[in-house]
DNA sequence: ATAGCAATTCGTCACATGGCGAATTATAAT
DNA sequence: ATTATAATTCGCCATGTGACGAATTGCTAT
């Protein structure tokens, strides 16, 4: 039951539910979704923790940097059918285009990142 | 945006999970429902009216009583295939499983429930 | 009418959660 | 070695949430 409510609760929040959405794209270094949210690194970096202790996550450490993707198929059947529940329940969200044409955007202005340079 | 953070924020609750978990064998009396949860009926109630607010579950009064179920097909697609994934999460889960034997004991001694005679 | 009961709403309290900035850790560059 | 930077952890505060009992609502039965 711990693992299915670290799920539910991760869930519950807009702010991961948007970082979730923005890497349905694929993966993302954690200073793109600084840049992307808008709020305190700090504050991205404990919503991520969140994410990642309900396995929706995974970390990949590269030098300096931290990117995260969506989880794949070794994570907890659980975790990973809500993602697919999430990605379709999203797919029309005014909220979750504009995230990600911004994300498009920065992308395009800067290719390796605000940081990674 | 808001109609699936209300989805999410029902789910991120184990007392809602339960109650929707034990409303999959179909429509129970609320006094049933406090009966199985063990919590004050002010606060069945007041959960009750979450899952109904996240459209996750229906309402039918009856006389002094109310019913509940989960939503049919002309609740939103988010909500009914948030039920799918949660059902098919839970499906092996002792304490639902637990709850489910209990629930099937208090239908078997008092067929009418403890208050709905 | 009125008394009784199921359910909900309201008011309150303790605790959880989300936000931030400061401090810390880890790695890269000088 | 020292400095700089990405990310996380920590400590704090404001707000949200879940619990309860009391009061209220709505219906039934007397």
């Amino acid at each position: 039951m711990f693992e299915i409510m670290a799920v539910t609760k991760a869930l519950a929040d807009e702010t991961r539910v948007r970082l979730l959405a923005a890497l349905q794209g694929g993966e993302l270094c954690v200073c793109q979704l600084i840049e992307l949210i808008g709020l305190a690194p700090s504050t991205v970096s404990k919503h991520l923790s969140i994410l990642r202790g309900a396995r929706l996550i995974e970390g990949r450490k590269h030098g300096r940097w931290m990117y995260y993707r969506l989880t794949g198929a070794q994570a907890p059947p659980a975790a990973r059918s809500a993602l697919t529940w999430l990605i379709d329940a999203l797919k029309d969200n005014p909220l979750i285009l504009e995230d990600r044409q911004r994300l498009a955007q920065m992308i395009e202005t800067q290719p390796e990142g605000l940081c990674c340079k």
